[in-house]
DNA sequence: CAGGCAATTTGCAGCAACTGCAACTTAGAG
DNA sequence: CTCTAAGTTGCAGTTGCTGCAAATTGCCTG
């Protein structure tokens, strides 16, 4: 998995003489249709923009387009991110107990965004997803079809205190259904994440470079701060 | 809200003399319609059934189609249920207080599937949930629309017991945070208990779900147990 | 550096979902 | 019964998307 960036660490051994290897062209392509998707859809909207506009201002033609992205949305949205990183599962198993919710909540947090993407582009869609719900809605059906590996991942981190040899069947399955419900519901606190993120949506005609940094937390921030009103809101006596 | 049972009740003074009302018709035409396509749909699958093999099999032209439903899945997933009934809502809202999780379940539950459904049709569309994800997702987006509604609502029974003069507004909006946070996990674990439901849903060996064929549990059932579940889940010391 | 292989790009033809418009048919009120 | 408005239909057109085969391009080997 993660096969671009398994290429990327082997240069070629021209040095960096040689500017476009194929692969990086690639890349390059990809990145400029989906800069030109997205500026072409905060302009005009998601359903006056057609394929064949995205592709004349990125100079392809529709056909490659649809070899890149399989859908119009999917370039909005961006290139698929790889699947879970490796490094990352392993940190979450091992991590100390009493930290479940933030860590199963950061886990989900790496499909989306990723954290050296382009500034601009990254913030650009979020605001597209304040105007386009449909389009807030493929990005959590794209984080949905990893929830069958982060629910692995949060029964193995359920279980791993558990004596080997002491447990039968049962007990596993419980404790699976557990895992997977948790999965489940920690994807619901991500959208309300994600909604708390998404910035005004009002937007006047006038400057369209953002120039107030006024209500932009990052990451960390907003997930801290989900996470305290989670804590505090599970602490109802009465739920 | 919910105008066709508003109608309903309310029939031409002829008495049953009259067969087919105008409004009746134009029900049975959606009725038959989600028919023809649910089972086009188990014996083609999705991606082969046209709209026009659905028209010619419910006797309307393509046109007329298009009136009825906004799009080939919703005519698969049938027509658009009312919003929150407004004496559930009231009952939600003053309902005994140490029951709040199953409640709002329950009352997402009542979004999808109705209760005087048809059984064939409805077991026939569960069975397309299981074979094709995207119109299980096109499902869930459906409830999501609710979603401010139902906070709207949890809202109000979080702050029922609180005295009126003695808040003041961070403390509003820190409860509606509260509903709505709450809200949207609740959302993913319906998303669960769905999934629960879905008879020979492919999934990796081992996951917690039905491979037997037994029939499949009641809404109350599946909710019990989610719900017992949950609690047990909550509790988990470091969580 | 030439030649060739394989990957990418592209044009083209075509299908299917969906929409607006205008004409037509029908149900139901008066 | 008649008239009006609601509902239905055909038609033409747009758009997203796919398969196929030809053209192009990058890259490796001799």
């Amino acid at each position: 998995m993660n096969q671009d960036e398994a290429l990327a660490d082997t240069p070629p051994p021209g040095a960096t003489v040689r500017a476009q290897t194929r692969h990086d062209k690639h890349h390059a392509t990809s990145l400029r249709v989906e800069r030109s998707a997205v500026s072409l859809v905060l302009e005009h909207g998601f359903d006056s923009v057609t394929v064949d506009m995205i592709c004349s201002q990125s100079g392809i033609s529709q056909r490659t387009f649809f070899n890149y992205f399989k859908t119009k949305k999917a370039a909005i949205i961006g290139a698929e991110p790889p699947t879970i990183d490796e490094g990352r599962a392993r940190e979450f198993i091992a991590a100390p107990g009493d930290d479940l919710l933030p860590d199963v909540l950061t886990l989900m947090s790496a499909i989306g965004p990723r954290e050296g993407m382009d500034e601009q582009l990254f913030t650009d869609r979020l605001r597209i997803f304040g105007l386009h719900p449909e389009l807030m809605q493929e990005q959590m059906e794209r984080m949905t079809r990893v929830t069958s590996e982060i629910t692995e991942l949060v029964y193995l981190r359920l279980g791993r205190g558990a004596t080997v040899d002491g447990e039968n069947d049962p007990e596993l399955a419980f404790r699976h259904g557990q895992a997977e419900l948790l999965t489940h519901a920690m994807l619901g606190v991500v959208r309300f994440m994600a909604l708390q993120w998404i910035p005004d949506f009002e937007r006047p005609a006038g400057a369209a470079g953002r120039t107030d940094r006024a209500a932009a937390p990052t990451l960390a921030e907003s997930l801290s701060r989900t996470v305290e009103l989670l804590r505090r809101t599970l602490s109802i006596p009465g739920l």
